[in-house]
DNA sequence: TCTGGGGTCCTAGGACCC
DNA sequence: TCTGGGGTCCTAGGACCC
């Protein structure tokens, strides 16, 4: 006899838009958007009866507002859905302490020790939906089953505000009929591959050979994918791991690149993840830059050093002659820069070789950094790359100056917050981005 | 009227080492 | 004379998830 549905999946229903409905009762039973507007900027949540209309988070304002005529823009109080999602996994704790939370409105559970407490896996699940609308009032789906994936699977069918339990003995044929979009992993471009040879639900699937499946996906994924089908799934209910990158990007509409705009952004989004990366004590050997160009031509430059660093002025250099790098590249195959010049500097270690690209006028839609091969760093003797092993020395100040004004500086934003200081010189103006609360609460670690 | 921001993992080629 | 095999790291790109 096998393991009973002791996993379960719990997870918000459209969750920054419940909240907002529970925030603003003249909200309730309306098509709401989080974000966005009808002329622009994306929406980053639906309501159901947003969706209802096909409204969907990471679309357009406008498409929304097309699609759905009388939905209500709200901006988002997003300093109130941290919280408020604590508060729900809170209650989840109280059931067990086996709570792998993956997001900030879901968690897995394991149940297997609780089932003495509180019944059979389906009443746990009823029990903390019963909860969690009494006490947050919020609706929040389940799932219960044998394996994590499984019940993820389960609480997706089950919304909204449903639950749903799979016993062993129904899993094939619980999974058999469903779109194999629901399986974790398929996205829009596997599902498209998938139906291009007629394969559409997890049955089709199951009956497709594996090695198929790894020469139209890869290996790893066709591997990943076949025993997903077969409902193999070895995973269990486990604490977070540490991260393993930080970084920040920020979308600027359809802007010139020049040196000033670069060098601002830039110096912008190192500020906020060198930032992070003394928060946490740590720091990075890699750091990635992304370039988006028109079309969604993206193009990244990265580079590996010896030691560490979390130094906000080391990081902006950096930075910024990877992305001058990158916007020489140009958008890439089919579009890009026609006189075929490469970076004027071969060195590629000055960050005015970008000048002259100014000419051009190549157009971007996009800056991004990324540091990762992370590192403990503790203290300041090895927060000192001196000397430097790499091209990148630093220009006026020593490492040890530029760790002192670092601190300070994360001293003075520790007591005033966020936008006290900094090292821009001033605001990007008329910046399409997100606010500001919602890039923090996307910071969070959870 | 084109598409936010935070991440993870995989692939493939090349460099380099033993 | 003309080329083995395995492992690790780096770089660039891409799919995917919330």
């Amino acid at each position: 006899m096998s393991a009973g549905p002791t996993i379960l999946h719990a997870d918000l229903d459209a969750f920054y838009a419940s909240v907002e409905q529970l925030l603003e009762p003249g909200l309730r039973g309306r098509p709401v958007a989080v974000g966005g507007s009808a002329r622009g900027g994306v929406v980053l949540a639906a309501s159901y009866e947003a969706k209802a209309h096909g409204v969907q988070g990471g679309m357009p304002g406008w498409k929304a507002a097309q699609l759905c005529p009388g939905l209500i823009f709200v901006r988002g109080h997003f300093s109130r859905y941290q919280p408020i999602a604590d508060d729900v996994m809170q209650i989840l704790g109280e059931v067990t302490p086996a709570v792998q939370r993956i997001s900030i409105d879901e968690a897995f559970l394991d149940v297997s020790g609780a089932t003495h407490l509180f019944g059979p896996p389906g009443q746990i699940g009823a029990l903390v939906r019963r909860r969690v609308r009494a006490e947050v009032g919020l609706a929040i789906s389940v799932g219960a089953a044998r394996t994590k994936h499984l019940a993820k699977i389960a609480s997706q069918v089950a919304k909204p505000d449903g639950l749903i339990v799979v016993e062993p003995d129904d899993e094939q044929r619980f999974l058999d009929p469903l779109p194999v979009g629901l399986l974790w992993g398929v996205g829009p471009v596997t599902e498209r591959r998938l139906s291009d040879l007629g394969i559409r639900t997890i049955g089709e699937l199951r009956h497709t050979q594996r090695p198929v499946m790894e020469r139209l996906l890869g290996r790893a994924a066709g591997a990943k994918l076949h025993s997903l089908a077969h409902n193999e799934d070895p995973r269990r209910v486990t604490t977070a791991v540490r991260a393993r990158s930080v970084g920040a990007q920020s979308a600027l509409g359809r802007v010139v690149a020049t040196p000033e705009l670069v060098r601002t952004v830039l110096s912008g989004l190192a500020e906020r993840i060198a930032g992070r990366l003394r928060g946490k004590g740590s720091a990075g050997r890699t750091i990635t830059v992304r370039v988006r160009f028109t079309a969604m031509r993206a193009v990244t430059r990265s580079h590996t050093l010896a030691q560490p660093i979390s130094s906000t002025l080391t990081l902006t250099e950096i930075a910024e002659t990877l992305a001058w790098r990158a916007i020489a590249s140009g958008p890439g195959p089919g579009d890009g820069p026609s006189d075929g010049s490469g970076p004027p500097d071969p060195s590629g270690a000055n960050a005015a070789a970008g000048a002259d690209t100014v000419g051009r006028g190549v157009q971007i839609t996009l800056l991004g950094i990324s540091v990762s091969n992370l590192h403990a760093q503790q203290t300041i003797q090895l927060e000192l790359p001196l000397p430097p092993p790499d091209p990148w020395r630093p220009g006026s100040a020593t490492g040890a100056a530029r760790w002192a004004l670092d601190h300070s500086m994360d001293a003075v934003r520790e007591r005033f917050g966020r936008g006290a200081v900094g090292y821009l010189p001033a605001a990007l103006g008329g910046s399409p981005g997100v606010p500001d609360e919602f890039r923090e609460l996307a910071e969070r670690d959870l």
